[in-house]
DNA sequence: GACATAGTTGCACAATTATGCAACTATTAA
DNA sequence: TTAATAGTTGCATAATTGTGCAACTATGTC
């Protein structure tokens, strides 16, 4: 396991691992359609700004994945992704190969 | 999903999402038997006193569990339970029952 | 007892991060 | 063109976090 894996996986944990983004990403859950911007920031009551960054982050992570729809940006889960990657981890995780 | 378990799942995640803390964890994946903080604390060239806090913000969560040894403390990672948590996640996220 | 080893805690400091506001761009509607 | 809506970015600020050093506690050894 070399540092740039290892920091690309704490990259992703982290991005997951604030309460408002968590947030997010459970909202997102929920959501059969992709949700736009404003519709995902009153599920963390903050403002506009801050959701649009906390988005951004999850966005640059594979996290979700953001579309543009007109003057609306519409926002979904990489459900598939995201769940390998946490998979991944925890396989690893219980994995045999020990010393 | 009420706050204070989207917090607590949020905590786990921030102490996994921190390159150091997560080079401990891939460490202690690899070690078949408990190892102890200043073996430990080689693994990425920190003080001792950076892996000592570290350590003890992973035994918080529950990532890794702590034992006297003597004058030593060994850590051990808590698989099982680890795996079971983010794998838990993993099915939340791919989760059918959408709006 | 004195001394060594393992680990923790207080402190200061640097770096990062989360936040809100105001001003901005982009797109649509009138 | 003007106005409205959706979203982003610059800026300042507060809060949190990671770090190393020095001093400490705890345990084992001589």
């Amino acid at each position: 396991m070399n540092d740039q894996a290892i920091q690309e996986t704490a990259d992703l944990l982290k991005a997951l691992g604030e309460f408002n983004r968590l947030s997010l990403v459970y909202e997102l859950c929920q959501c059969k359609v992709p949700q736009n911007a404003m519709c995902l920031c009153g599920c963390c009551s903050v403002d506009a700004s801050v959701a649009s960054r906390h988005l951004k982050i999850l966005a640059q992570e594979g996290v979700v994945k953001a579309e543009r729809n007109g003057r609306e940006k519409t926002y979904s889960l990489n459900r598939e992704e995201l769940a390998k990657s946490l998979r991944a981890l925890a396989d690893k995780i219980e994995g045999k190969k020990r010393r």
